[in-house]
RNA sequence: GGAGAGGUGGCCGAGUGGCCGAAGGCAGCGGUUUGCUAAACCGCCGUAGGGACAAAAUCUCUACCGAGGGUUCAAAUCCCUCCCUCUCCGCCA
């Protein structure tokens, strides 16, 4: 969201710059809408003036045990002009906000400018991409083969785009977990959180999921709850509505949990596997900070994200996102993504983003510099950040196919055998 | 699910129809005093949206006492609905 008035007076310049990005926002009656809603606030704000002075008037004379009645008549009659007058301000507002919360937010200077997925821009590589003496298997099969994924009992007991793992399996997808938050808290410096999955409407607001993309979310039959899409909902709502000491900047937090996804519109895409479901399972990390130093904090979550990578031996690049592909919320995204063998190519498995104050703005997160009550330390809106590190079930599909052998087994990456109780390698039970 | 209590500024806490954007206290900021610290004393000390000004400073208006409605010339205060917190009972992992 932006601020009303810069939004006002630069209208055309931000129209420009979002180009197909803003494609779907009705521009000419956005200038309308705002005009309208100057205009009748001018008005209320008038009349309620009228109306304190009428009565203020009208106490005056009862004190003064004089008569009151014609005073109080014409308040009356300005009382019901009033409503009028405000039934068109909240109708206009309304209106307004309507246009305001869908308008995505502005691409920072440096983002590549493109119009789809084509035009991102490779940053960086790292790892050496493994080579195999017989075509490398899907990960579906790997993982059936070895008794530890069972796609069938998943659509048995919810349906398509679900996953059931098993074994060692099951236990790679917690070792997965625990190494990722452990690294984070322990070395990256961020706060564990266990947060609610469901969330309510002002949450997924404040992040930006509403109200363009309700169509992606679980909701709740009955409660106006949905199935949180991210952690970063949860985490980043953290601080909604609140004014944090600048001082106490920045403030980092990870998260563990499961992740619902309604994937509508995606049909045929990744229908096999792991890549693609309505629930998987991330680590994410979310970051509040001042303006001043938002991007020196991208660099930085985006190398926490890739410590990961880095630690399992996983072959990845680094993409600079284009304009045309960056999500709605964002100012500047990088992905990171891993090799499969299987695919030949580089699947997204984690994306960094810098929202600036586009949250903040939606979710009331301010930050006061420095300590004090003083006139010069003024509020301001922090800037949020968030990537994922990482997203769990495609890290293991990264794991089975980067790591297979001849015989069907799959290698244990050094830094999880700790936590898989010393295995070392998967193999047929 | 049933019964009750409550939600006021950064915090505590007064306030049952007009003189209340809100007493008082604490914390914070500035100052006086002081060898230094402390104490004492004085002053300042909410947020948002408009308008005036070329702009800043400033001035001014409007709104905000959990949220939304209602009653009234006038609502923190009366009424209704909802949300949240707490206590007790029931149920439950």
């Amino acid at each position: 969201m932006y601020d009303l008035k810069a939004l006002r007076e630069n209208l055309d310049p931000i129209r420009t710059v979002l180009g197909r990005r803003g494609n779907d926002v009705p521009w000419d009656d956005l200038r309308k809408l705002s005009e309208e809603r100057r205009t009748h606030t001018m008005q209320v704000e008038q009349l309620r003036q009228e109306l304190n002075k009428g009565s203020e008037e009208v106490a005056r004379l009862r004190r003064a045990k004089e008569p009151a009645d014609e005073a109080m008549a014409a308040m009356k009659r300005l009382g019901d002009r009033i409503k009028d007058a405000e039934g068109t301000l909240r109708n206009a507002e309304e209106a307004l906000s309507d246009v305001t919360l869908r308008i995505p937010n502005l691409p920072h200077a440096s983002v590549p400018v493109g119009s789809d997925a084509s035009e991102n821009v490779e940053v960086r590589r790292w790892g050496t991409i493994p080579s195999f003496s017989t075509p490398p298997k899907p990960h579906w099969d790997i993982g059936e083969g070895l008794g530890i994924l069972d796609f069938d009992r998943a659509a048995k007991i919810a349906g398509a785009r679900f996953s059931v793992m098993t074994g060692a399996g099951a236990r790679l997808e917690r070792a997965l977990i625990n190494f990722m938050l452990d690294t984070h808290t322990t070395q990256h410096g961020y706060r564990e959180v266990v947060p609610p999955l469901m969330v309510n409407r002002p949450s997924m607001t404040g992040t930006g999921q509403l109200p363009k993309f309700e169509e992606d979310l679980f909701r709740l039959k009955d409660e106006d709850y949905f199935l949180i899409p991210t952690a970063e909902v949860p985490l980043t709502n953290l601080h909604r509505e609140e004014t944090l000491s600048g001082d106490r900047l920045p403030l980092r937090y990870t998260a563990y949990t499961p992740c619902f996804r309604r994937e509508a519109g995606s049909y045929g895409k990744d229908t096999r596997g792991l890549i693609r479901l309505h629930q998987f399972n991330k680590v994410e990390l979310v970051s509040f900070t001042t303006p001043d130093r938002s991007y020196e904090e991208l660099e930085r979550l985006t190398g926490h994200a890739e410590m990961i990578l880095q630690s399992l031996e996983l072959p990845y690049r680094v993409v600079a996102l284009c304009t045309g592909d960056m999500g709605f919320s964002s100012a500047k995204t990088y992905d990171l993504e891993v090799w499969l063998p299987s695919q030949q190519q580089y699947r997204e498995i984690s994306s960094c983003s810098n929202f600036e104050a586009f949250q903040a703005r939606r979710a009331g997160i301010k930050y006061r510099s420095s300590s004090g009550g003083k006139k010069d330390a003024k509020s301001d809106f922090v800037h949020t950040l968030n990537g994922s590190g990482l997203a769990v079930g495609r890290t293991l599909v990264a794991i089975l196919e980067n790591f297979q052998q001849p015989d069907g087994s799959v290698e244990i990456p050094s830094v999880l055998r700790p936590y898989m109780g010393g295995l070392e390698r998967i193999e047929k039970e």
